[in-house]
DNA sequence: TATACGATGACGACTAAT
DNA sequence: CCGCATTAGTCGTCATCG
């Protein structure tokens, strides 16, 4: 049996938490730069604002009803999000953490404290979701059901219906079949834009009528395996996992870094000292993941929404490191700067850049190489000295990072000369954040104080 | 003036090895 | 040496989700 935990508008109600002026208001969050709105309270919906409208659309709109904005601060959530998933690991044996504001529980063998609950399992949901209030003012709904998919699909129905408390636990048969009759096909876990629109095209028009598909059917509309696996995982059987966060922290299969610019860049030097930025972030991620990267990817976007620029809208180049898996800053930015000339189009107005690190794995001891292994006669291991200096080189430049403030010590590439004499104290490719709350809970100066 | 970011997976085209 | 089939891997692009 599984749950899924999911915090209700989860940036706002970080907001809230140490707001509470904010309470009953309609608030929204913007993305980076103060694009797009990617979070809405209760009453931001109902004013009709929707996921992911640019902010400069409805600027008007969000002034005359007085929404309350702001930028998003990612400390701010990051450290919020590891409270409710330290919560979570404390108190039940399975935790999955799936996104920053969700997480998977493995409610099948309960750990002896928790056996009261056995077959009571909207209680103990109630009892997570009361303490997660509790211990960190976020508010959760609680979906309790027999796979991933019906956990996703019972969590959306608690969300909807106040009726329910926060929670819905799918127990029986008649129950699912009820639940299933009540979501729209796009609202399925897995059912996105495209699939939905094939699907209401042939009468398929809920979760219920995608249940009574056969297999054969599912594979061919829905992308094969993942189509068939959807279907079942309706239909009640599991067919997917639960997979533990070790110790509170996810382990990415990938790292990536991107931005669009401040404003759109022509000169090559402009987009590289974004990219070394970017690449110089990625790194920092990857090491404090304790990987080293293999492959590593550079990618340019022109502006997708000027109807002058034609497609194709982005460019990418991938190469597999010479030198095997690293993590150093260093010689990545190397790689990169060379990627990034082989995807630049001279004379191209360019709006957003980024980096990806892919084959991760931990460093290789000894001559034990791991699966991205080159074959042995092009490895060059680099003088184990030389390894050391850097990585010890690498572990310095991060301390001080977390001791003093992100770019404290940062590649030269990263400072366009011209930038710096021109008396610019943002780089061109840097946006804005013009509403930011304080870091209420990571930065010392902005601790709130009680009276 | 202005339209997010980050993670995952699929697929087609291509290459190398067997 | 070539042609063919198969497999694994690389690289670029695209779609989906939260």
């Amino acid at each position: 049996m599984f749950g899924l935990v999911d915090c209700n508008n989860f940036y706002v109600s970080c907001e809230r938490v140490f707001q509470p002026r904010l309470e009953g208001q309609p608030v929204v969050v913007l993305s980076n730069n103060d694009s797009c709105i990617i979070s809405r309270s209760q009453e931001a919906k109902a004013l009709g604002l929707k996921m992911g409208e640019p902010y400069f659309q409805v600027r008007e709109q969000l002034r005359q009803h007085g929404v309350q904005v702001f930028s998003s601060n990612y400390a701010l959530y990051g450290d919020m999000s590891r409270r409710v998933m330290h919560y979570l690991g404390q108190t039940v044996p399975g935790v999955e953490i799936y996104s920053i504001d969700e997480a998977f529980l493995d409610l099948g063998g309960l750990q002896r404290h928790l056996t009261p609950y056995l077959g009571k399992l909207d209680e103990l949901a109630s009892e997570i979701r009361a303490q997660v209030k509790q211990r960190t003012g976020i508010p959760t709904c609680v979906g309790v059901a027999p796979t991933k998919t019906l956990a996703k699909l019972a969590n959306r129905l608690a969300k909807k219906d106040a009726a329910l408390g926060g929670v819905l636990y799918l127990d029986s048969p008649e129950r699912r079949r009820w639940a299933l009759g009540q979501v729209a096909i796009g609202d399925v876990w897995g059912i996105g834009r495209q699939y939905a629109h094939k699907l209401t095209a042939v009468g398929i028009d809920s979760a219920a009528d995608l249940a009574k598909v056969s297999e054969a059917w599912a594979r061919k509309m829905l992308g094969g395996v993942v189509g068939a696996r959807l279907v079942r995982e309706l239909q009640g059987y599991p067919c997917a996992g639960l997979h533990p966060s070790e110790d509170g922290t996810l382990s990415r299969q990938s790292i990536s870094c991107s931005r669009t610019f401040g404003r759109p860049l022509t000169a090559q030097a402009d987009v590289l000292a974004a990219v070394t930025s970017f690449l110089s972030r990625a790194a920092e991620k990857l090491r404090r993941q304790g990987d080293q990267a293999y492959v590593l990817t550079v990618y340019v976007q022109k502006n997708r929404f000027d109807s002058r620029v034609p497609p194709p809208y982005s460019r990418s180049a991938t190469l597999t490191l010479p030198g095997g898996p690293t993590a150093d800053t260093l010689v990545l930015a190397r790689y990169a700067a060379h990627l990034l000339a082989r995807v630049w189009e001279p004379g191209t107005v360019y709006h957003k850049a980024g980096v990806v690190l892919d084959g991760l794995e931990p460093p290789s001891s000894g001559q034990q190489l791991g699966l991205f292994a080159a074959p042995a006669a092009v490895v060059v291991p680099p003088a184990p000295v030389l390894v050391t200096k850097r990585a010890d080189l690498m572990a310095q430049v991060d301390a001080l990072n977390a001791r003093y403030g992100r770019g404290t010590v940062r590649l030269g590439s990263t400072v366009p000369a011209l930038a710096v004499m021109a008396g610019h104290t943002r780089a061109p490719w840097q946006g804005q954040a013009h509403w930011q709350s304080p870091a209420f809970t990571t930065r010392l100066e902005d601790l709130l104080t009680v009276r």
